[in-house]
RNA sequence: UGGGGGAUCGUCUAAUGGCAGGACACCGGCCUUUGGAGCCGUGAAUCGGGGUUCGAGUCCCUGUCCCCCAGCCA
């Protein structure tokens, strides 16, 4: 349940949604539409415009639809529209119909036609560099082009010639003749058609002119009959243009809104750092389990409920603001920990003999699959006397709060029985390679009926059944709180976000795990059955997150 | 006097002239066969200065600070 629910609050676009509904403004009609462009994977900051896009009209009983902005055949490719389509449906996010603005490319020409048939665009010959300088500053007005007079005719054949393949890339562009002194520099003859050689995943080698973003957005949006055109701040000053080119060809008026992107400490969602860890190697690839995209969080093994949580409680507004990392944690583990079976997991084994206890003897023990679970049933696990233990369970000279395995103290074997530590074998170098240690046949379960009572219980694995598994310990990939604000990136990654244990040992229940699922290895974390590497035989687990860790906090304090 | 936008606990938000509330984080306690989960509790905010009003986070004036814009990217 979230805030809106609760308390019957609106944010800001609700609020006009609702008015526009009111007034009739567009026949009570909500439509909405999610315009990502395909150069990349969808991050987190992406599904938070989903979500608002997809919300909205989930709300007003609208439609929501999915439109690609596939305006710049250099930079996208047919993959990432498939990967895009393929994140929302994991997302749940599904949308009524998938749109191309490519589509309209036809539509979008003949319209540019009809602009400078009104003489309110022309062909402009000025290189980029010198359009540049004819812009003007952000404090100085621009100049007007010397081939922004051109006749209506010339500019009709020169368009023509454009769209026929006449001209180099570069050589000219169609421009909206505006005002080259306004304030608003997207105002000043902002370019329509720039001329790309280029094959276009869609329209194959039909165009050689493609349009620019503020040419086809809001046209798309018409076509489609969006009512409202949600989008990030940095659009606000697009408005303008959005309104004027939908003004002078007098068609069907969507209304555009904005709203602040979202940031998260430790965490990049620039397209071009993303575009760059992939590329440089920095992460094994978009689906890395440390990358903040829809298919890194799914590899991880962040179930989509707790994205949606996340991105729930951290709100809609105007205002520039950072989530803290921690928020997206708590509902990844919220979520998990009703979910996710309990198993046990040694990541650093340490072997444990019970002396006393008898050479060929197994025991199966019941063990609770999950406690927040009733449905979730019990299993049964082996007992015998040669076992794994986690060596950070265990400390030689303890720790006055360590309430874990040490010589002479008894500690619960969770599910099994109570177990007292006799001797410490070590190596030639010193190292502890085996404990020795006695149980207690009265504490099967690990009860015992004299009412005694210990401080600890620890997870263990029965050594000759235990199966041997990688086991990815992921991080933030970031060190640094605001990684955005480093020159280079790269200083602030984290040196540590990836750890991988080879020799790590799972329960045997685990055989057969499948790719993606999430387990609690008690005491431990969450972990995800790896979805590329991960076989029957050889398993790879990737950790999820790991539990509250208040043992860490104590040591902390010394 | 270029244009556009924004300021509420550490963080993200709620309040629509009427007790500044919640979540996360933090700290403390209880409980515990996961040092998990759960439960209870403490601390913590309206950018500054004026004004209107019985009453201002909200309305008015003024100042300050922050963000975005000079792609033939989106």
């Amino acid at each position: 349940m979230n805030d809106e629910e609760t308390t019957g609050s609106v944010n800001f676009i609700q609020a006009a949604v609702m008015d526009d509904i009111e007034s009739g403004r567009f026949d009570k009609r909500v439509q909405t539409r999610f315009p990502p462009e395909p150069n990349g994977y969808l991050h987190i900051g992406h599904v938070k415009a989903i979500a608002i896009d997809h919300g909205v009209a989930a709300e007003f009983g609208g439609e929501f639809n999915l439109r690609f902005d596939d305006t710049n055949p250099e930079k996208e490719e047919q993959e990432y529209v498939d990967g895009q389509i393929a994140d929302m449906q994991w997302l749940g996010f599904e949308p009524a119909n998938i749109y191309y603005a490519s589509d309209y490319f036809d539509q979008l020409y003949e319209w540019a036609v009809e602009l400078i048939w009104q003489g309110k665009a022309y062909v402009d010959d000025l290189s980029a560099d010198e359009m540049r300088e004819y812009r003007g500053t952000l404090t100085a007005p621009g100049r007007n082009s010397p081939y922004r007079d051109r006749s209506v005719e010339e500019n009709l054949d020169l368009f023509a010639r454009m769209k026929a393949g006449e001209f180099p890339d570069g050589a000219r562009v169609l421009r909206a003749k505006i005002d080259m002194s306004s304030g608003n520099l997207n105002l000043r003859d902002p370019a329509m058609y720039r001329i790309r050689h280029a094959e276009h995943q869609k329209t194959g080698n039909k165009w050689c002119i493609y349009p620019m973003y503020d040419w086809a957005h809001g046209q798309s949006d018409s076509i489609e009959g969006v009512t409202h055109s949600l989008c990030s701040l940095e659009y606000e000053d697009h408005r303008p243009l959005y309104d004027w080119y939908l003004d002078q060809l007098e068609i069907y008026h969507p209304r555009q809104i904005e709203f602040a992107r979202l940031f998260i400490t430790h965490t990049v969602l620039s397209k071009r750092v993303l575009i760059r860890l992939v590329n440089d190697g920095l992460v094994e690839g978009w689906d890395d389990p440390r990358m903040p995209t829809v298919v890194g969080m799914r590899r991880r093994g962040v179930p989509a409920t707790a994205i949606r949580a996340f991105i729930d409680r951290v709100g809609v507004s105007k205002t520039n603001s950072t989530a803290d990392i921690a928020l997206l944690d708590h509902y990844i583990r919220q979520e998990l920990n009703l979910t996710a079976p309990r198993v046990m997991g040694v990541l650093d084994p340490l072997k444990v003999v019970i002396t006393n206890y008898p050479q060929d003897r197994v025991e199966m023990l019941e063990a609770v699959n999950n406690p927040e679970d009733e449905n979730a049933g019990t299993r049964q696990i082996p007992f015998s006397r040669e076992l794994y233990i986690d060596r950070d369970d265990f400390q030689e000279t303890p720790h006055r709060k360590f309430y874990r395995l040490a010589p002479g103290a008894e500690v619960r074997l969770r599910y099994g029985y109570f177990i007292t530590c006799t001797d410490v074998v070590k190596d030639a170098s010193g190292e502890i390679v085996e404990l020795h240690c006695t149980y207690d046949p009265e504490t099967k379960g690990g009860y015992a009926p004299d009412g005694r009572r210990v401080k600890g219980t620890i997870h263990w694995l029965s050594v000759a059944h235990a199966l041997t598994a990688e086991v990815r310990m992921y991080d933030r990939l970031f060190a640094a709180e605001d990684p955005g604000s480093y020159d280079d990136f790269r200083e602030a990654l984290n040196p540590d976000s990836l750890v991988i244990i080879a020799n790590a040992k799972v329960e045997p229940s685990l055989a057969d795990a499948e790719a993606e699922t999430v387990v609690q290895f008690e005491r431990k974390g969450y972990f995800c059955v790896d979805s590329k590497d991960s076989r029957p035989g050889a398993l790879v687990f990737n950790q999820t997150i790991g539990l509250r860790d208040s043992w860490a906090k104590i040591q902390g304090k010394g």
